[in-house]
DNA sequence: AGTGATTGACTACGTTTGTAGTCTTGGTGT
DNA sequence: ACACCAAGACTACAAACGTAGTCAATCACT
């Protein structure tokens, strides 16, 4: 029942994201520059991870290397999900719009989606 | 720079979207069904709402009409808009992507972004 | 005018989060 | 063999959060 992964956590999925298994000095050094977190800070981060159940560690001699237990993609989706269905009915179109108005999709986005849609409806089909 | 809306303030926030401006009484009433909270609690979140910039208020009489200061949409839009960058770099393609697979976006719903994106792109010329 | 209900202000208190510090133990280098 | 260091375990502690309770003022009614 993972629960909830906080901001400074989402940080350290992160690094993990990016490569895994990490021991934990590895992931404070990959996160050093962006945060200017100690080791300790990380170390206390991982460990709550692991109690939350999204990352898992494996012992390697006196060391643990840890990974994540969720993808990258499935925290995405479930965390897309969860924005859509507050703020949106969890309707695509108008978290569409509204990202086109914040963001200013460029041509090129606009012309992924419009591919991405056409595949979608052929999919649905 | 209104501070972070949390999730028990976001459901005060929702309350005042639907309409406002409302006392705290109403407020609490017209959550008290979702939520089971007591008037103390509610209030307790208005103030918070308050401080934090969201929500502003008039004195009536000995009471207080609450008002959201911060629409809903442009609420909506920064939210999306950090979970675009947190997420997928501010790219909206691969969220649409995760809403679709997540939720299986239905034929109207890739109608409407069908529409959507077509507006987008002539308004971007 | 007195009494009770209602309002906002202030206080409370356990939990979670951000950010570390201390303690213990097991390798490491000499 | 031993002093030291690095790893994880445990502890710390202030701020934010969720969820109220208490208090003082005031308005509403009898």
């Amino acid at each position: 029942m993972s629960k909830q992964i906080t901001k400074a956590e989402f940080q350290v999925m992160d690094a993990l994201w990016a490569q895994s298994p990490l021991a934990a000095t590895d992931v404070a050094e990959r996160l050093a520059n962006d945060t200017g977190w100690s080791l300790k800070t990380v170390k206390t981060l991982l460990s709550r991870l692991v109690e939350k159940g999204a990352v898992s560690h494996t012992t390697e001699g006196r060391r643990f290397l840890y990974s994540p237990k969720v993808t990258r993609d499935s925290y995405a989706r479930r965390a897309t999900q969860r924005l859509a269905d507050q703020l949106f009915e969890g309707r695509a179109a108008p978290l569409v719009a509204h990202l086109a108005e914040s963001k200013g999709l460029s041509k090129d986005d606009l012309q992924e989606l419009a591919v991405l849609i056409e595949e979608l409806k052929r999919d649905s089909n």
